[in-house]
RNA sequence: GGGUUUUUAGCUCAGCUGGUUUAGAGCGUCUGCCUUACAAGCAGAGGGUCGGGGGUUCGAAUCCCUCAAAACCCACCA
């Protein structure tokens, strides 16, 4: 035997030198050339982010994506990049000047910026550098960030293009208003929370009323009674008929405001009377247009009460709210209040409760946009693994509502308009152009400082949903060849969380830019949680560090660990018991590789039982290939991987290299040996997707290898079955079946498993060719076929065939009768099912023929089973 | 309030258009083994009647209805 390698992999040092390799040999790398593209484009992480769970399970599929691509002769890309995320990391950068007394209100928007970019060159691209850690096979020189000048410049340009279109508007709309970060939202960044709250009745006086009568309005939010323009009842609601053509006066505020009728009051709700805050409700907003109410904004941009409201002016929404409850209740117009659940948006990135707020904004259209959108996925042109999400993104795109896609924010793409000194804009590429254009449109004179550039960005997704373009400069640069080529990408592999935010988008962009889909698949991952459900979250700290992980388990652990329970769209519950199933299969391969690489040669004739190991072997080697091949055309990496791994670990390490293994010390024969290291190279190659980094260092050793030479690039080979495949499987299952059943026999009666046994086939024996290599692998002196049993032995059943094992006196008569007579009990039941199916005349008339013979052959096989059985009870009776 | 999905061994899941021996896998469990590749291992075993009920059918985990539980998505109910 040769030099030991240690009994136990260890990770770090391997991993990282191969990774090195892989860099060195530009093996990441892909350009135009004539092969077949296969490319993904990352859904680019925040640019300061750092790497958690759900970057780890979605960057794992990845990377075997493209890694199985790149071995099937497919010239794969995987483009990295990252988003610039601007409410994210403004929020963070204003929270850091904060820390350090810088209030950003007293920067200019240059100097803010400067301190966004200093931010962001510190700590942009820490995740990604990660994700070399996990064995990303990303092109990095391709890295993009949304931000960069190629993208940006294309963002810019889209604007424009879609304003000339007629697909970019500006005007004041009910927006969701974040008043933390100061800025409008999309619809899909508001989430709505339960609440616990209450509500709380306020008394309307009745003007003019002799009696005095108040009319009660319920409502979850008293502070906003300042903004209160009229009270609306349903035209229909009997008891509010009195209320009719009055005027009541707002509590406090002492406004008095006209009763007006509209049936979108829900009768049944609270009183029946509703307060109508136009500047401050979606609905009531409605009504305002409708009735042409007056709109009082009583908010400023952070949630404090403005001057307009009177009363309250500077205090926070949400003190006003305690404040006014103890102030009405003192002047008597408080009637009640009842706990309450209702439904409040929180805006998704700062996590504070939206304002609905009317508010100058800009608009795409997107009726016209999603058409295509919609149609594509419905027909498969793209396709939704899993499918269910169709469903979610027909209703979206059937029900879709203008984008609002402005944002009071520095940090991103400043909308290109340029407002003209006596009112109107103009959109241009650049103040040059702006300049030209306003030139051309006023009849007075106007120099360069006299435009004035819109001070808000565009939402951050304005610019991801262009990714798949831009990445290959698409939008500057429709005819670019890397576009033609890389162009439909090939698989998206994202959180169904985004499927609005992006996928949808990006489709519609394709459309839009390309005439072309982005993707032809997209996989839907799902969401990483711990063992007991829960989402991973910092606040419960149950996400482990992914690179704490890896340091404790290594790469492939932790890939193989989050592959193990993660099919398509099925959330993951995560448990590190997985990694540590991953890192001891870590360890079966490399201990393997340490039993074949230890063998010396000799050349000798290979014996009997190594070729039909071998031959063996090689069927089921490229059976499981195929399996494996059909599970990843259908997504399911999880099977796949599972496939491999059993095809490893039991039949290639329990089985066939027990088969092979020559005994202790002797040398093994050229030609089996030659095949196995076939058999290895083919094995690492399936598992290198999974387990790039200790596939690598054992394909490196299996054979001499050239410098510049990897796995990597190794390439799968032919699988198709071969004539005889099939027979030999099956034959080597009952070799097994009877390999087994000997060593149950040891099990149970508690022979030593090297403990010579002398085994005999009933009758016939239909693995007589396999005599030696059973004899082998279940330790037997003797291995004979016998008319009849003889006293002293054990016997088995594999399939209807009879085997038994010689043990003398071991043998428990009374045990061994009962356990018979219970196996007849079992036997003749399942017997009379199958007679009750047989004597059935419409089974027998109905069932295909093949139903009904193979009801037959059941019945006839528990017949000799039966008959064997009872062969043996007399025997033990003897 | 709508919509989607899920409910199969202790756990996590397969089981596609109903019919290859009264259901499979991995992990865990139990038993016996430190057998010179691997105790992060080897050999073997036990374990569920397919959420409940009803129906269709010669035949259902698989189709239909219904009830129950859970998850997610969408929606302006103050």
């Amino acid at each position: 035997m040769k030099e030991l390698l240690s009994a136990k992999y260890c990770p770090d040092e391997i991993e990282a030198r191969w990774y090195e390799y892989w860099l060195n040999q530009g093996l990441f790398k892909s350009k135009p050339d004539n092969r077949k593209p296969y490319t993904i484009v990352i859904p680019p992480p925040n640019v300061t982010g750092v790497l958690h769970m759900g970057h780890m399970l979605n960057n794992t599929i990845q990377d075997i994506l493209v890694r199985r691509a790149r071995m099937k002769g497919l010239n794969a890309l995987w483009v990295p990049g990252t988003d610039h995320a601007s409410i994210a990391t403004e929020a963070k950068v204003v929270n850091k000047l904060a820390q350090q007394g810088i209030a950003k209100k007293d920067l200019t928007r240059e100097e803010f910026l400067g301190h966004v970019w200093d931010w962001t060159k510190e700590h942009g691209g820490i995740i990604l550098k990660q994700l070399r850690k996990l064995g990303a096979s990303c092109d990095w020189d391709r890295t993009a960030f949304t931000m960069d000048e190629v993208r940006s410049e294309s963002v810019i340009k889209v604007f424009c293009d879609l304003y000339d279109k007629g697909l970019i508007y500006r005007g004041v709309r009910m927006v969701n208003w974040d008043p933390k970060a100061k800025t409008a939202l999309s619809d899909e960044e508001v989430i709505y929370k339960e609440h616990n709250g209450k509500l709380y009745y306020l008394r309307y006086k009745v003007e003019g009323d002799a009696e005095g009568r108040y009319a009660v309005v319920a409502t979850t939010r008293p502070e906003t009674i300042m903004g209160d323009t009229a009270m609306c009842i349903n035209p229909n609601d009997p008891k509010n008929q009195w209320l009719k053509g009055k005027k009541v006066i707002v509590p406090l505020v002492g406004r008095v405001i006209p009763v007006i009728e509209d049936e979108y009051v829900d009768i049944e709700f609270g009183t029946g009377c509703l307060k109508v805050t136009p500047a401050h409700d979606v609905n009531d907003y409605m009504l305002g247009e409708k009735y042409g109410l007056e709109t009082i904004d009583i908010f400023n941009d952070d949630g404090t009460l403005s001057e307009a409201a009177g009363l309250y002016v500077g205090q926070d929404r949400f003190d006003v709210r305690k404040a006014i409850e103890k102030d009405l209740d003192a002047a008597g117009l408080l009637e009640k209040t009842e706990d309450y659940v209702n439904k409040v948006g929180f805006s998704e990135r700062t996590n504070v409760p939206i304002e609905p707020k009317l508010s100058m904004q800009w608009f795409l259209k997107m009726e016209s946009l999603a058409k295509p959108a919609l149609e594509a996925v419905m027909n498969d042109d793209i396709k939704f693994y899993p499918a269910k999400y169709k469903n979610t993104y027909k209703y979206w795109m059937e029900n879709i509502k203008d984008w609002c896609i402005s944002r009071q924010l520095w940090w991103g793409h400043r909308i290109p308009a340029y407002y003209l000194p006596k009112g109107g804009f103009v959109v241009a590429e650049n103040a040059e152009e702006a300049l030209k254009k306003a030139k051309a449109k006023v009849d007075y004179p106007i120099e360069a400082k006299d435009l004035r550039q819109d001070e808000d960005c565009l939402d951050t997704w304005f610019s991801s949903w262009l990714w798949p373009i831009s990445l290959f400069d698409g939008i500057r640069n429709p005819e670019s060849e890397e576009l033609k080529y890389y162009y439909p990408t090939s698989d998206l592999v994202t959180g169904p969380d985004i499927i609005f935010f992006w996928v949808a988008r990006m489709i519609m962009a394709g459309y839009q830019y390309q005439g072309k889909m982005p993707f032809r698949n997209v996989y839907f991952t799902g969401i990483v949680r711990d063992k007991l459900g829960r989402k991973m979250s910092k606040q419960l700290g149950n996400s482990p560090d992914p690179l704490d992980l890896i340091a404790q388990y290594g790469a492939d652990g932790v890939r193989m660990g989050m592959m193990l329970s993660a099919p398509a769209g099925n959330d993951i519950l995560f448990d590190e018991a997985l990694c540590e199933q991953g890192r001891n299969f870590n360890n079966k391969i490399w201990n393997a590789f340490r039993l074949v690489k230890g063998w010396e040669i000799v050349d000798s004739e290979q014996p009997e039982t190594c070729k039909q190991a071998v031959r063996w072997f090689g069927a089921k080697l490229r059976a499981t290939c195929n399996e494996v091949e059909d599970l990843m055309s259908k997504y399911r990496l999880s099977e796949a991987l599972m496939a491999v791994y059993k095809l490893f670990w039991d039949e290639f390490s329990s089985w066939y290299l027990e088969m092979i293994k020559p005994e202790y010390g002797k040398p093994i024969d050229r030609a089996t040996l030659e095949a196995t290291l076939q058999f290895f190279d083919e094995l690492l190659k399936q598992l290198h997707p999974f387990m790039p980094f200790i596939t690598e260092e054992l394909w490196q050793n299996l054979y001499e290898r050239k410098e510049g030479e990897s796995i990597m690039i190794a390439q799968i080979g032919d699988s198709s079955e071969q004539a005889g495949d099939k027979a030999i499987l099956d034959e080597m299952e009952i070799v097994k079946q009877v390999i087994s059943g000997v060593r149950m026999v040891r099990n149970k009666k508690n022979i030593a498993p090297k403990k010579g046994l002398k085994l005999s086939a009933i009758g016939s024996n239909p693995v007589e060719k396999y005599s030696a290599m059973i004899s082998q692998l279940a330790y037997l002196d003797e291995f004979t076929t016998s008319e009849a049993k003889t006293n002293g032995t054990q016997a088995f059943l594999v399939g209807t065939s009879e085997f038994a094992v010689f043990i003398g006196d071991l043998v428990d008569v009374t045990a061994e009768i009962a356990k018979a007579e219970a196996e007849i009990k079992r036997l003749e039941g399942f017997i009379a099912g199958i007679r009750k199916k047989l004597s059935n005349e419409k089974f027998v008339a109905n069932a295909p023929e093949a139903v009904v013979a193979l009801e037959r052959k059941k019945e006839s096989d528990a017949q000799t089973k039966i008959a064997a059985l009872q062969e043996s009870i007399k025997s033990l009776r003897g």
